[in-house]
DNA sequence: CACATGTAGTTGCACATGCAACTATACGAT
DNA sequence: ATCGTATAGTTGCATGTGCAACTACATGTG
């Protein structure tokens, strides 16, 4: 018991989830060092900002925002703070809950991510392309909003709710 | 152009790297809730340690570390501070090139790790048996396996040589 | 209505991380 | 041998993040 008997370290489940961290950080990395060179705002603001662009109404609940970003509600409240302070984002008090707070791009945010958003989706286009078929893809997509729909429900706070992306286009 | 005319906004690739991020990070929550509850390590400790345990020989460059655990050189050096500070990890300096260092479990690390594996094990298993048949699962490694290594490519600084766990099982 | 309980979001504080600059060692050319 | 360049790792500094405590509002109960 005292020399790791690597029984079943090798286990291929602990590959599988080592490789969705590693994935995950190195394509962060990546585009964080292509966003770079496009003097575009940092990979976590986009990853807020890409969020709201891709919503309908163009805003979003801090809560929900939190959840789709993966950050807690004091990191999203930061992160929020950050935007406003740059002009790109602004939030707006929900009239039938006063507790709560839509964050919503200002035209000069939705400028920035009409400026951003081709390059983004080139280089996700053409990373996606290159390692995958369609089908594959599909399949990808399945399997990872499983796993976030499963640790979304599982990380339960307000879960059963609406907390997906995806799912809610409402 | 100055209204986010939603092109292609909803297309679905972004919606698979926001997913790939969104899993990862639900996961990571998840992990960490547990690990908590155990007393254990800190995720991001755990996550190098079980890379460490992994290892066949037990120890691992601190440059190779970096990459799997998604760090840079900066952080890693930290992370392997701390666990060293808590006596689980120690450094020793490379014979054939004193500029590196190894990174290994200590007993004191070998134990903590053996301890704690099987918990997390079961609880990877218990995830992926209730989300995916092992075909899919396998599927699924492959794909972020592809994922993986296009980053590290891309991001490369010293590719080509060996950065991969698993495809280095030497 | 008054009060207890729950929820949305914000702030204090501590900590982990990245970037840039630095040290020490290795490798190649003259 | 000596020098210049490249690589492994570490540190100063600034920033981003989480946790716990807090405020403001909402909702249910008497």
């Amino acid at each position: 018991m005292s020399s790791v008997p690597s029984p079943s370290l090798d286990d291929e489940r602990l590959t599988t989830v080592g490789l969705l961290f590693e994935s995950a950080g190195g394509l962060r990395r990546l585009f964080s060092t292509q966003r770079e060179a496009s003097g575009s705002p940092t990979v976590q603001s986009f990853d807020i900002l890409i969020r709201l662009a891709r919503t309908p109404g163009g805003e979003l609940r801090m809560s929900d925002l939190a959840t789709q970003a993966s950050l807690t509600p004091s990191g999203l409240t930061r992160a929020v703070d950050r935007l406003e302070v740059q002009g790109l984002v602004s939030r707006r008090t929900c009239p039938e809950d006063r507790r709560g707070s839509f964050a919503e791009l200002t035209p000069a945010g939705q400028e920035m991510m009409a400026a951003s958003i081709p390059d983004h989706l080139a280089q996700v286009e053409s990373i996606l392309d290159e390692l995958f078929t369609p089908e594959e893809e599909v399949q990808l997509a399945s399997a990872l909003r499983r796993i976030r729909d499963y640790a979304l429900e599982h990380n339960a706070s307000s879960a059963g709710d609406c907390g997906a992306d995806d799912e809610c286009p409402a």
